[in-house]
Formats: structure tokens, C-alpha cells, sequence
DNA sequence: AATGACATGTAAGAGGTTACATGATTGT
DNA sequence: ACAATCATGTAACCTCTTACATGTCATT
């Protein structure tokens, strides 16, 4: 089932009512390691949502910007949302373009498949580190209020992942440095 | 940079020459868990790499059943193919479909949240023993010849991957079961 | 008797990215 | 003085998936 999009929107509406701003902040401070959105997909769907009933909004006067347009989830929408949510998960699926550049890396010398490999693991690092101020945080929440506990749960999926990517670059790096 | 189809299939072809077939084939047992392409691309991106002068084809001609179409990389297609290998990679990005539904799972049952999370598992097994057949066969065949080697880097971390997301699995398994 | 491997390809559509346009307010 | 944040949106484009079309041969 295709347009993933309207799903990701519906459920971060089921959490509280948001401009479309907002949806973009929530998805990359909480699903960065696992899912992507950016406007160009947001305000089509939102106009879209509305248009089949599954959110309302309402406009906040602004002055000298743009009038704030808040998105509510409705019960149409809460509905699709849940028949979504019962249906199996798509596989996963990743792009990871410095596993290209090492796959090939017979046309390169070895620094450069060093350099390449160094700037995996500094992204996976600034991930790592950035997900663990989020489950820092999250895990206070959490102790006052459950609804934490699974956007929590998703973060340590990420943190799993960014460890095994940085465990994974030194240990290549010294496959490739060892002298042979 | 974008057409990154391209480069996949120059880099794969620079190693031997192939059909569109065989290079879906390559992607599928070597590169499956950080890449994907499918006939609608290759076939298409095969027919402008030869327009461009990067490829060539050899045509075999073959009784009921479509000619096979051989291509092998030209020395242009080289070129291009080192001067995109020397570009910084993209960052890495992922769809994981079961983190969504589990970041919402205020929606579902425990044991509907948990079903999505076996089925992740499952997954994640399956790929993982499915590499672990692959960097065996490679191992073998390294003692004999080097080209291997990268090949090989890049199932590593697929396989580290795969068992991140299963000890995740377990984990959360247990966290959501737990009596609280 | 049915499935899977071999082998090509196209057309339509869905999904997703990028660049552009606008511009005040707040923080460093 | 400069960058980031807030806040909307569109149009063009590129990428990618899916369904369709065709048919043999080998294996179970």
C-alpha cells in the first residue's frame, strides 16, 4: 500500500494538532534514523487529508508571516489511521551509498576508501549522539507520562543501529590498513 | 548527485562484463541490504550508458528466447565511474515501515505491536543467515582471489546490521511483555 | 502439472526532491 | 551583522515501482 506519507501524518496529528512546520520538526528530531518527509510532500497531504475529512484545520492570524494552519486529526482519520497501523509492516529498505563506494573500492586507493568510510562513521557518531540526548530526555518524560514509551522504543532501534555502523567503519579500517 | 542507478551498474560492470539480467541478479545476492534497482531502471539506463559511450553491448543471439544483450564498460565509462567514486557519499537514509507503526502503537494491542516486531525479527534473520552463506562462500574464495575483499567489507556490515536489529527486537519484545 | 530461472522490454503512475518565492523575529 | 527559526506554498523535475507482454527450458 503506497503513500506512506499520509500515515506518518495522520499519526503525528493522533498525538496533538500541529502545523505542517511542525510534522517536519517532529519527524526529524523523532524518526530521523528510520523515515524522511520534507514540505513538498506535507502541505499537498494536508491539503488532501482535509479534503477527505481525516483532519480539520484552523487558521491562526498572523501578522507579517504566514497565517498558522493547525491540523486536527478527526475521527475519519483516526479510523484510516488504526486500519494502517493493523496491516503488516513493507520490508525495510536502506541506501547506504558509502557501502557502493567500498564495494568498488578496487578503482580507489586506500585513503580514499579510508576517507570515505571516516565520514560514514562521522555521521553515524553525530546521529548516535544526537539519539542519545533524545532518549535522555525522552526517559525523563517518561517517568511522568507513558505516552514516551514507544517513540522511545524507536529511538533504541536507532542507537542499536548507529553502534553497529561505527563497530562495522573500525573494524574495516583496520581490515584495510593491516599490511598483507 | 543524482542517477545513482548508473553508477551501481558501471561499477558492477567493471568487474564483468553482463545482461541487465545478471546485474539484478549481482544487486540482489551482494548488495541487498544497502541497495536496490529493478529491470524498469536498468534496462532504460543500460540503453543511455551505451548512447554515451560508456558501455558497449554484444549481442548473442539466441532461439526462443530474447537475445541476451552483453555489456562491458568502456574506458569512458571508467572515468566516469572513478570520478563519481571520488565524490563524498550521500548520507545514508532508511524506510523501516515497523518503526512507524510501532512509534504510534498507543493505537494498537500489545500483542498487535508485538506481532509487527516478529515480523521485523523474521526478516532480520532471514537476511542475516542469508549473508552469512554469502561472506562464507566469499571467504573461501578470497584465499584464492583478492577481488573479494570489498565485496566481502560490505556484507560485514550488513550482517552487523541485521543483528542490531534483532538484539533490538528482543529487547523491546521483553519491554513491551513486561507487567508494569 | 507447476514453479522458477532465463531474458527482454514498455508505459503509466506514484513517490520524492529541489529550487524558488516571501519576510519578520530572535538569538549570538 | 549574521544565522537560525518561524511559516507557508508551488512547479518542475527526477526517480522508482508496478503491471503488462512474451515464451522456453529444467527441475520437482
Amino acid at each position: 500500500m503506497g503513500n506512506t506519507a499520509q500515515f506518518v501524518i495522520l499519526g503525528i496529528l493522533s498525538k496533538e494538532p500541529m502545523t505542517g512546520y511542525d510534522i517536519r520538526k517532529r519527524v526529524k528530531t523523532r524518526m530521523d534514523s528510520f523515515w524522511d518527509i520534507n514540505y513538498g510532500q506535507i502541505y499537498p497531504t494536508l491539503r488532501m487529508l482535509e479534503k477527505e475529512g481525516k483532519v480539520t484545520k484552523k487558521v491562526e492570524i498572523m501578522e507579517n508571516r504566514p497565517n498558522r494552519k493547525v491540523y486536527s486529526i478527526t475521527n475519519k482519520g483516526t479510523t484510516k489511521l488504526k486500519e494502517w497501523l493493523l496491516q503488516s509492516a513493507e520490508p525495510e529498505s536502506a541506501k547506504i551509498e558509502t557501502l557502493l563506494k567500498v564495494a568498488f573500492g578496487e578503482h580507489l586507493s586506500k585513503d580514499e576508501i579510508i576517507k570515505h568510510i571516516n565520514e560514514f562513521k562521522a555521521r553515524n557518531i553525530s546521529r548516535l549522539e544526537n539519539e542519545s540526548k533524545i532518549e535522555k530526555e525522552m526517559k525523563e518524560q517518561l517517568k511522568k507520562n507513558e505516552k514516551y514509551f514507544f517513540p522511545l522504543l524507536t529511538v533504541l532501534l536507532g542507537k542499536n543501529l548507529h553502534r553497529a555502523s561505527i563497530e562495522w567503519a573500525d573494524n574495516a579500517i583496520d581490515l584495510i590498513s593491516e599490511p598483507k
